[in-house]
DNA sequence: TCAAAAGTCAAACATTTGTTCTATTTTTAC
DNA sequence: GTAAAAATAGAACAAATGTTTGACTTTTGA
């Protein structure tokens, strides 16, 4: 490697680890002294051609404009709700426990805001892989497709089981055969179940 | 809610958002001409006030040196594994196919560099609620507790497997009546799986 | 309502910071 | 080894950015 192309890479190294230690961008000067650089010009130099080779973006005689234009992975943030509070919408600001971060790719395409995540209590959906104390990341919606897992509203407690639909009736199917499917009245379905995920 | 309580909300939101768009924070006057504030003045004193209340944290005298001092969610970062090349170490680069995110909370307390993940091929785990394609999440280590799920290399393939070990002797057990427990040589253990993701 | 407190404004100033220029030294490539 | 190219350095400059001051206006709270 040639001496200037290892040079790029040190000063590059520092700019992301000064950024993300201070929350802005370095200086041409403070870049200089910390990759033993005497002249901010060569600063200057380095830090065009790290822009030609689209490892930064610069905005011409702004203070500290270095974008580090990094590839970030992609990441979805959903609030966690915890009992649900009878009468409540879901996602009321006393029913969210806590709030979590997943790569996008590991649910569907789905956005952002209509995201939450519930605990599953009991095992009647275990042979469907769903296990009791399993984090069940949901989509918010109305209704469900025939045979998807739904969660739904049941007498005011939230339960996660296979949706199925015939002639307006509504049954919610258990995956586990001590259970009986739940009919009729008094439920509403307030998502669709998207991911799984287990901390074992 | 007072109106100069607004401006503040106001500001920290503008300061938030243009942050994330350009990569670093807005001066005094970008300020100002994005809150309706005439005087850069007033944009300092608002600071000076988000300083006081430890919403920022500033640097006198530095251009743009407004640091954020938001409660980011904790996340570890971890890659993929896709096929294991015969004879690699299973982290090999050409093994990665993709990294991921997830909040650290999601697993437990393992060091961020001895994650990784991989896809669950086969229903041998059925009965541990792991089913073919989900994703496991696997701290490297050499050994794991009996009755721990282990990711295992068999013959030069990675399966997951209960594990137990008896007098030196390992042996690999399924969660499903179907298969029956793989014995002996040329085992060894890669890693101990730490929660599992299934995508719906 | 009314006085005190808080907020706003404009302008001048001090400091930082990016840019440009020229000369010198080091590195590269044949 | 040598000449050309690249990199470095120092300094002067221009532009931006944060700070301070003082007068004016609006908001707050009794």
């Amino acid at each position: 490697m040639k001496k200037s192309e290892q040079k790029m890479q040190d000063i590059l190294s520092f700019i992301e680890e000064y950024t993300k230690n201070s929350g802005y961008p370095p200086t041409y000067r403070e870049i200089s002294a910390n990759v033993n650089l005497k002249s901010i010009n060569s600063v200057k130099k380095y830090l065009d051609r790290l822009e030609l080779s689209g490892y930064i973006k610069k905005s011409g005689f702004k203070s500290r404009s270095i974008d580090l234009v990094k590839q970030e992975i992609p990441t979805v943030n959903f609030p966690v709700v915890g009992r649900v509070a009878a009468g409540q919408p879901i996602l009321a600001e006393q029913n969210i426990e806590d709030r979590l971060v997943i790569s996008s790719s590991l649910i569907g395409n789905y956005d952002d805001s209509l995201l939450f995540a519930l605990k599953v209590r009991g095992d009647s959906m275990i042979d469907a892989g769903i296990n009791d104390g399993d984090l069940a990341i949901v989509h918010s919606q109305n209704t469900v497709e025939n045979g998807e897992i739904a969660v739904a509203m049941v007498e005011d407690k939230a339960t996660v089981k296979y949706f199925y639909k015939n002639k307006d009736k509504i049954s919610l199917h258990p995956a586990n055969a001590l259970y009986q499917p739940i009919e009729g009245k008094n439920i509403s379905v307030v998502g669709k179940v998207v991911a799984i995920i287990r901390k074992i």
